[in-house]
DNA sequence: TTGTACGCGTTATCAG
DNA sequence: CTGATAACGCGTACAA
């Protein structure tokens, strides 16, 4: 029963292999009553075609890889990630393709890893990383595997396609928030080295204070990890500074949970004692108290978009340049002290192409 | 380039493909000096065997499927899902498979995942799932895949092998835990009604009550969906009761960032006007103010132990009844007023197997 | 130790 | 409209 060939069904039904084939792929040229009949077998049988057997002739999966690098096991529990592929899943599923999560990378040899993408599993794979020694990208390029990234390395800009962010800009505006607020003495907890991101966050900060004409201090910025423990850490050093930050800008909402208790430990509130502004927009941060003010990503449709760049090239060979960057928005909650309605920060200039307009409109 | 065959391999190393073959999959019976010069070639070519065709001919994938509740794509976002993919990757890994994750399954309709399960992708699927109203299970049955489930449903014992915890041990220890330090008006948090894990922890707060003599009081009771809103909205209306609880018992611990929330912002305080115990232990509660004491589970260790039966039951054609209940911890930190050591909780004797004592040896 | 020939289950081609 | 037949790329008895 779990056995069945086409040819058994071709044989149950009183046809050809031929023909079966023709009504288990949708193709005219059968007779309607012979069609039913042999989707009756199929259906009562629950046969469903062999996926290699189908695979080695196609020369087609229509299975879509989804990668993340391969430190970054943190990630599944990151729900950035998952909305995004929820947007890339969402595009395959319309589209016919199946995305498949590949989960074990830390687990096995970049060998391994090769011969996986060199055996052709799937057709094109989806790359989730904004890690600057991540090797999944080389390797891609090294199998000939197309892919699409989700963020990129501005120094390094060998991936032909990716959609991002605009990190700089993004920073900029929580930023220049904090000190359109009258702050002067802005804290800045760092992510990771590694993480691109968090150089880019990094250099938005320095440009909204040197635009605001206040020196940049060393003493303010905190190498965090992205993990609350960080937040926590750095927060009780800035706190003990001779002269304390009156603002903290983190780049993740996760380290903003420590930075809150650090700040609640010492008898000192949010606001009034320490204005905050996060990056990301996690659900949980809604039940910070008080309600983080944040800069939130467009996860799903970046995922949307990245996997609708892949789907276009393996379908349309299209391999030319594609760097999709898309808007990110200050959500103003309570955490600085006071409420007004959500700002649109629009991309900058120099980043400005065609799909971003369409991005504009839709929006 | 991209599209070597092993007769290419072949053909430049000047053999035949059987000895290809035999070099590919470490077969003895070839010269050294061949052997040498045959992987040379595979590895400066950076050749790898088309995966659909070798599937094809071995009736193996080696491959395997990791299947979530088609409405639980906010599994993703939940570390504790992230931890037992972790120990499921691991021994796949180290046993020559390959973990993937599907991740599409509420983009498709049931009888595209049925002829997915059909076409042979995976050797077996790895479940997580504590959802009543999923299908999975019973379409993995169907489609005559083999699998072993992660979660289960006491009232539907059609799983012949999963991994669990003891839901209403772990329950009962938590709320015992209060009891010990004198409450006597202890209030719970439920999850969504659908997750089996929702009424077993029930029961537990229920058991633990009764064992107290403290009688069951249904305002006490609140319906949560597992977020930190659903906990802030009953916090307060457990707060506005004209004799408010004393503690609290939450089904996971994203639902206590809210009820902290709704608790600070009366200006009360935990743990002196409301102790509270979590469930999960997610890293990031450690980080709320004060620390949560609240439950472990054996996440990893559920995941792997989960990943070794489906092995066993795919390499050696196990195919009896495993049912393997892992015991949680009591981790104890702030949030109901005072400190002591971690306490182990260890399973009852009903539910004691074989595999149980495997475990406690192991911990 | 190495090479030859066949089959795995499917789709595509071409003849009827 | 339908049915033979030839690939697809690889593993493996079996022959050399």
């Amino acid at each position: 029963m779990s056995q069945l060939t086409i040819e058994d069904i071709a044989r149950i039904a009183g046809v050809s292999r031929s023909t079966v084939s023709r009504v288990l792929n949708g193709q005219p040229n059968v007779r309607p009553s012979v069609r039913d009949r042999v989707q009756e077998v199929i259906n009562s049988y629950g046969y469903a075609p062999q996926a290699a057997a189908r695979q080695l002739v196609m020369r087609k999966t229509r299975l879509i890889g989804l990668i993340l690098p391969d430190n970054a096991h943190h990630l599944f529990g990151n729900p950035i990630f998952a909305e995004i592929a929820r947007g890339m899943s969402q595009v395959c599923a319309q589209r016919g393709y199946t995305p498949m999560l590949f989960i074990g990378r830390q687990d096995m040899d970049e060998a391994t890893f090769f011969s996986l993408l060199r055996g052709r599993h799937f057709d094109g794979v989806l790359l989730i990383s904004s890690d600057r020694q991540d090797r999944s990208a080389a390797m891609l390029r090294e199998a000939g595997m197309p892919y699409v990234r989700v963020g990129h390395d501005p120094e390094d800009d060998q991936d032909l396609q990716y959609v991002d962010v605009d990190n700089v800009a993004a920073a900029r505006v929580a930023v220049e928030h904090l000190i359109a607020l009258g702050h002067r003495r802005i804290a800045m907890l760092k992510g990771l080295a590694k993480d691109v991101c968090t150089h880019a966050r990094l250099e938005g900060y320095r440009q909204a204070l040197a635009a605001a004409g206040i020196p940049f201090d060393e003493a303010l910025v905190g190498d965090g990890d992205w993990t609350p423990a960080s937040g926590y850490a750095w927060t009780r050093r800035f706190l003990d500074l001779p002269e304390p930050p009156t603002a903290l800008f983190s780049s993740n909402d996760m380290m903003v949970a420590g930075v809150v208790r650090a700040v609640q430990e010492r008898g000192l509130n949010v606001p009034d004692d320490l204005a905050i502004v996060g990056f990301d927009d996690l659900l949980q941060t809604t039940m910070i108290f008080p309600e983080l003010t944040t800069i939130r990503q467009p996860c799903v449709e970046m995922g949307m978009r990245a996997a609708e760049l892949l789907l276009d090239q393996l379908e349309h060979n299209r391999r030319e340049r594609a760097q999709i960057i898309l808007p990110t928005t200050l959500i103003i909650r309570e955490s600085c002290g006071y409420r007004r309605r959500s700002a649109h920060l629009s991309p900058p200039a120099e980043s400005a192409t065609a799909a971003l307009d369409d991005e504009q409109r839709a929006s």
